[in-house]
DNA sequence: CGCGCTTTGTGAACGTGTGCACAACTGCAT
DNA sequence: ATGCAGTTGTGCACACGTTCACAAAGCGCG
């Protein structure tokens, strides 16, 4: 009988972590890097040593005392985890400004996320070739997704349109969202959901840099991305 | 003389909603909502009723018992307590893909955040007209950042770019910087630091994805934005 | 005017995340 | 072999964030 590997559960800040911690060694991998300590990742990924460990602690006991940690084997052991061993492909819902920029952004097919479409409910907007992909119209959603295995759908439509996107995105079947829309998906329970919202980005900014005036420098915290996926 | 007002801190956690709170606030106005509860506005930003009434109260105690609370005078609070009483204009660094979306995204100035001007270090993109915008050559970074008043900085490089743009953004002037390179940017102390980053969180979607298989549904975690600004 | 209904504001308990500090362990030099 | 310098893995204490539960307080009606 097969081993029943018994899932740990990683804390959710982890999650957010462990990609920083991929880049960073995919490119030390990269300059011939073989092994890295702690404290010298904790350094490029701009975190606390500890912090680090117990990240990766949570993965196993894939360190050597004394000497650090493996390049190549955290790289595997990280993309393990995350589900990087084969590619996720997304679908883009609106190609408007940001849709368009999504998709010609050749980051996402080089990190393991193929645009396996992009859709818009325009007819005007349908046929173009934006890097590579065919403008589809979202009637063809459901093709696509089925037809292509799409369990990520990406809204970029504008508000007004993004509950309308999401709704489809779940019926067709993707399980996970990526919404840059302004605007609080209600979706059904399992569906996991993140929000970039570049206005909430800069709205912070400008709360931070506002208590600045009089108040001289201080520390706001670190870097980290902890934002729950909902469910 | 003045009544000196004891800055209060506000969580970060809290920091991060209340930029929610007030999208959901204004269309409630737009509404001619005059009035609300912490149950409605929980519902409409999907979190709990009591996290709302917690977060306002960091702003005052400005609800009616048996009521709830002024919609537009709410929204009057929480644009003052972040900083949105005037606007705050934003340059943006690298004229690719990504700049040209941002520049071209009218969300930004509608939210108070106009594009006080976009940079490229290639010449051959100097000159161009997006979003009403000229393009303007990375030199001419200081003299756009002193005359229009700017302290956000938008890093949209390449990554091998963006430590770069992000250490002449800081010579510049600028102390906030949004950053969508993949990379950790090295600033000096004060300097605030908020990063969006795509497949960052495509890969984390990609881990909820993965457990979901043979595990069934969980709930993982709701929507929040605790994303500290790093100094 | 007082009573009951509603909703706020917050103390307290709980859960999650962080960072220190150190024992356990590795590898190398002698 | 033995010792030493280096680094991991983790127990523990603390900080931060969330949620419950309820007293305090406003509102409207009889």
């Amino acid at each position: 009988m097969p081993v029943e590997r018994v899932r740990r559960r990683i804390p959710e800040a982890t999650v957010a972590r462990l990609p920083i911690y991929l880049r960073i060694l995919g490119e030390q991998a990269a300059d011939e890097v073989e092994c890295i300590s702690s404290e010298g990742l904790a350094e490029l990924a701009g975190v606390n040593a500890a912090k680090v460990r117990k990240d990766l602690s949570y993965l196993g006991s894939y360190g050597t005392r004394g000497v650090g940690y493996e390049v190549a084997f955290l790289v595997y052991q990280i993309r393990r985890e995350l589900g990087l061993t084969h590619d996720w492909p997304v679908v883009i819902v609106g190609a408007g400004n940001l849709g368009q920029a999504l998709a010609g952004y050749n980051g996402f097919g080089e990190r393991g996320f193929p645009v396996a479409g992009i859709v818009d409910i325009e007819p005007a907007k349908v046929g173009s070739v934006i890097g590579g992909v065919r403008v589809r119209h979202i009637e063809d959603l459901q093709q696509i997704v089925q037809s292509r295995r799409v369990s990520i759908g990406v809204v970029a439509t504008p508000p007004a349109a993004a509950q309308d996107a999401a709704e489809r995105l779940v019926r067709a079947g993707v399980t996970s969202i990526l919404n840059f829309a302004p605007v609080v998906l209600a979706v059904p329970r399992g569906i996991s959901v993140r929000k970039v919202d570049l206005a909430v980005e800069l709205q912070i900014l400008s709360y931070y840099e506002q208590r600045r005036v009089g108040v001289g420098l201080q520390a706001v915290g670190s870097n980290d991305s902890t934002r729950g996926a909902s469910a």
